[in-house]
DNA sequence: TATGAATGAGTCTTCATTCAT
DNA sequence: GATGAATGAAGACTCATTCAT
């Protein structure tokens, strides 16, 4: 005897795991369009083509699905950066790796913006949130090794990698930030904008 | 014989423009510390002191709050900036205005934050406020005429002063924002870093 | 010694029953305009030069502004009836006193809307306001009398004077209101259609 | 052993499209008793017993509610009148439909009044809900077409079915409107008066 | 007489979340 | 696992009205 048309034997489609990626791409999406509080739970159940309390399935709260968004990306961040960064023997190795982190932002804006511009209560570092920090200094960990790696096969060259690259860091985060969030500013050709303001930094990590 | 004028000790708090002044002040120091969207009108008004209508005596709505505390800041900072800045004849006086960039960020949290605040929709620079556009731009075009007038002077010694204006102004603005943004990160020396990272910058103004 | 330019020599300027006046004007053509509910008190204020709380030293509640046009209206039509109307002696004669209605309506929709339109309960005669009752009762007793008074004259022409000018009261009603609650309606041509509707309703005047 | 379902017998009022009508007949009651403006959502939600967010479950704004009422009346109207008119062959036809129309006025003044309540701006059709222009309209056209008819029967006997059409139709909104406004005046015998009312006016439709 | 200032109660509407099924 | 239905709390904003001056 057939049982009533379910739609597959055991897994409905987009059951499990999936339904939960399905939730965060959506999520991310909307976030990275509206920002977070212009998107609504209604909004992302919509999208993703499932009912408002389904999403309280897979997360416990608008809130959580956020933060596991911002871990995400800083975590794509690191993972592209530790594949794509190599032992620095020159600035220019410095340079690729910036570069790498400028494609992200921008090929990413959505995930750029829920990683770093994320909106909310500011003076603190979302204690409450001990994986949003911890995945966010690993990515900038793989910078500050780098400049530390660079300037110690050139002794002569830099000192105080750890101020250097904050410094260098928060170069990219400006200009990446900005070309995000004023798309509609007369920037000039921004691939050459982008090329010189990654070599500029980089050359900044063997000051002295 | 005239009674010494009675002034009622309740209701007697601040009147007419100094009561917009209040409320300006408060809804800077809130919008600073949750965010555009993380305050509402109420908390407003009882930060002031009042009831929520009252707010309406002195603001269209929520939005006119916020634009015109955007709009303060930017004069603020192209009034600073105007003052500060004379004509340069090295770096040195670029670093001087790129300074008081960075001092008045530090100095002013709530209002840099606000300054930036308005990225709405990811992207269009609300071209339904003017004025926050103007503003803005009023101020990046000080530093971008700064670094032209530098260049003039040094015809050897840079170009594009468009670009580097931009680059300068996207390198000062990710310091003074994660500054802000991440107290509780582990800074080097601030002074120290803040120190170089401007003379950094400034020395970029006449790159080639 | 001419005294400062004033007006009028006691009375200040709009003062006293003057600014009575002015307010009951405003918020005449308000109310006729968008409508009981869709006036504030502020708008009258404003549309007559004063604060707010000034309409309150005239009126003790906006209610009592409509009230008070209410019964105006009623007034002003009774009075035009009891001026245009004569002895009737034939339906000419009554045509005269419907069109009268007609023009009065229509030339002060303002008005007529206040009187005849007032939104808000229905199901009841406003018990609360017995005058607007009253003057209502007192300008349709004219045409009730009219009609008594033609019949009268030609005993076998008509009977139920009552019963007739209900119904011709409420045809010229009928006509009047949708002519000004429906501009855009495509009638046809309105001099025409509302000799017509006249005509044919003084005629009933005589119905057996 | 499967208990028999338990049924919560708390919440399962009426779910679905009855909760939808649920509200339509709440607002209606109360659109005709207080007027368009004087009901708000929280009357409607605590006529219905549910909470005030609930209604938007299933319109998406008052406004949606008044214009469906607004248009169900027309339609109503229109069914009623599509139904209960025949060709015409004498003015007794007219008659006919001229007293469905009452009647349809007299057993849901509250439908009628919402059918006539959409007097915003004092004027404008309404432009912005073409659907209720064209519901009153489609209601106009029968009676219209009748009187065309009856003219076109006896062509002797009447002209220009369009500006009759229009004036019989008004004469019929004064009595209805009236009738169901001022339930309180001393009409004489309602039946009586809407009778002749009604003969009336239909034999106006082959006037000359 | 007139008003600047203020407000409690109310408007419509949206939110994140939960419950019973 | 999923949902239809529902809601308390809150959102921005407007109202008629009343103080104290």
């Amino acid at each position: 005897m057939p049982e009533p048309s379910r739609r597959s034997p055991r897994k409905a489609k987009g059951a499990g795991p999936e339904r939960r990626e399905e939730i965060l791409a959506a999520a991310l999406r909307l976030f990275g369009q509206y920002g977070l509080y212009g998107v609504s739970t209604r909004q992302i159940a919509q999208a993703v083509g499932v009912s408002q309390p389904t999403l309280y399935a897979y997360f416990a709260s608008k809130d959580e699905i956020a933060t596991e968004l911002h871990v995400r990306a800083f975590r794509e961040l690191e993972g592209r950066l530790r594949t794509g960064a190599r032992d620095p023997e020159s600035p220019d190795d410095v340079a690729v790796a910036l570069r790498i982190y400028v494609d992200f932002g921008l090929e990413n804006p959505d995930a750029y913006r829920v990683a770093f511009m994320f909106e909310g209560q500011h003076g603190q570092d979302m204690p409450e949130h001990p994986d949003v920090s911890a995945s966010g200094h690993a990515a900038f960990g793989i910078l500050r090794h780098m400049i530390a790696e660079l300037q110690a096969r050139h002794p002569d060259g830099g000192r105080d990698p750890d101020g250097l690259a904050q410094s260098i860091w928060a170069g990219m985060h400006g200009l990446v930030s900005l070309l995000i969030a004023r798309p509609g500013f007369p920037w000039t050709d921004r691939e050459q904008l982008i090329d010189r303001h990654v070599r500029m930094l980089a050359d900044m990590a063997m000051a002295r």
